[in-house]
DNA sequence: AGTGTTATGTTATAATATAACAATTTTAAT
DNA sequence: ATTAAAATTGTTATATTATAACATAACACT
């Protein structure tokens, strides 16, 4: 099950789960220069293959990237968060009900669902 | 109710109610050029505006923005669609329940919800 | 070893979005 | 009405995010 990555994923998988936070390419790319990454394109190439693993996941609206830390996310290619409009931390919804619901639902709209991004706005516990 | 546009807002609206599928900012600069819009900042000034009062709304991972067609979305800030991974068809889903399902499912997270954006990708009634 | 395939490095450029400031219009107080 | 303050708009420049294109290297199969 555990991929072999190879370098530069590897160091693109480690900046991210050194951060608490979401990074945004450019700042991975930042973070790893002194490890020889010199490229954006690097960077990006890394991350789409950590993605497609389910190692990393994108948040969109934030155009920021975030490792996964559930090692058991049988979700690849799906992703849930809670963003606080304070704070700004990220949390991942580990919620494998959600894909039912949404089957369910689009269903109503002759839809097949696939996968999914959601992205919840509010004040986490601390920030309330 | 209804909210006086200024010329460049209703310009960029209209480009947008004429098009069935969203278009990004420098698509909808392209099309209104003819109308005298000169610059990127006029179209994202005008989209943030129709944003703000729920005429437009951004679809985060398409980078791309999307006229409201529910004349009574009391869903100002709050985003969910449908995107057809073959035809690239979007369609907005307007399920208030959504809001509320949400509500009680970060409550567990010791989160306050405020609002969210949803993609759900798949396969819509023609392309499945 | 030779050849086709896949991965990586590198440079350049595309696509998306905002900053900064000047010019104009609107507001609202006197 | 006059004018100072505030908000909106126009314009140029630039920042940020992401991909294209092509060269080079590594790999794997015969």
């Amino acid at each position: 099950m555990e991929k072999n990555l190879t370098n530069t994923q590897q160091i693109v998988l480690n900046s991210l789960e050194k951060s608490d936070q979401p990074l945004g390419a450019y700042s991975i790319l930042f973070n790893i220069q002194k490890k020889g990454i010199k490229s954006p394109q690097q960077v990006y190439r890394a991350l789409d293959k950590l993605i497609e693993i389910g190692a990393v996941h994108k948040i969109e609206s934030l155009n920021s990237y975030i490792a996964c830390k559930n090692k058991n996310c049988d979700i690849k290619k799906s992703t849930s968060f809670l963003i606080c409009e304070k704070c700004k931390n990220v949390s991942e919804i580990n919620d494998n009900n959600l894909t039912d619901e949404f089957s369910k639902l689009t269903k109503k709209s002759d839809f097949k669902y696939a996968t999914h991004n959601l992205e919840i706005f509010g004040f986490c516990k601390g920030c309330r």
